[in-house]
DNA sequence: GCCAACGTTGGC
DNA sequence: GCCAACGTTGGC
């Protein structure tokens, strides 16, 4: 709790070897580019806030795992990678007037014990976090209050100073 | 590397 | 607006 403030709390996912959690930590912080998926678009553009926490997972890795905690220092804003014609990301729809894709800032606030995506599986009191759906893909993706505080005390991390 | 699940594209 | 083909994600 903080509050009048109210926090939301997300799940985002990078592949390691891509932007792990180890270069978020040394960066601080970093634009969150190359989301090409709408559903996870809107989530940047519209719902992530100044402040919002984040669980920041490793996926396509052996085992798959929740790395550490960041949160939200920018909010939604374009994409400007989609407008780079020298990006992997570039998008020629993508223009100055109509962005299409937005991306969020986030900056790494807390180490934690890795959490495998077994033990989430594991955990009772995961039921119905979306990450556990079957065929979910959406890599930016809501987490409820109470599932966040469940997996960051899984992997020894105490919230309540969050 | 396989493949299920899902999203996008484009012809009609 | 349907839907088949294709591409991507991501766990296994």
């Amino acid at each position: 709790m903080r509050g009048e403030i109210m926090v939301n709390y997300w799940l985002m996912k990078s592949e390691p070897h891509v932007y792990p959690w180890a270069k978020l930590v040394e960066d601080r912080t970093t634009h969150w580019d190359g989301v090409r998926n709408y559903q996870a678009r809107n989530i940047m553009r519209d719902d992530m806030k100044l402040g919002d926490l984040v669980l920041f997972y490793h996926s396509n890795c052996k085992p798959p795992h929740v790395a550490g905690v960041a949160k939200v220092s920018k909010e939604g804003y374009p994409d400007f990678t989609a407008q780079d014609p020298k990006s992997k990301y570039f998008d020629e729809k993508a223009s100055p007037e109509n962005p299409r894709w937005i991306m969020v800032d986030i900056e790494a606030i807390e180490e934690m014990e890795s959490v495998g995506l077994p033990e989430l599986k594991q955990n009772p009191s995961l039921e119905g976090m979306p990450l556990l759906q079957r065929g979910q893909r959406l890599s930016v993706q809501p987490v409820s209050a109470n599932h966040f505080a469940i997996v960051c005390k899984m992997g020894g991390l105490d919230t309540s100073n969050l």
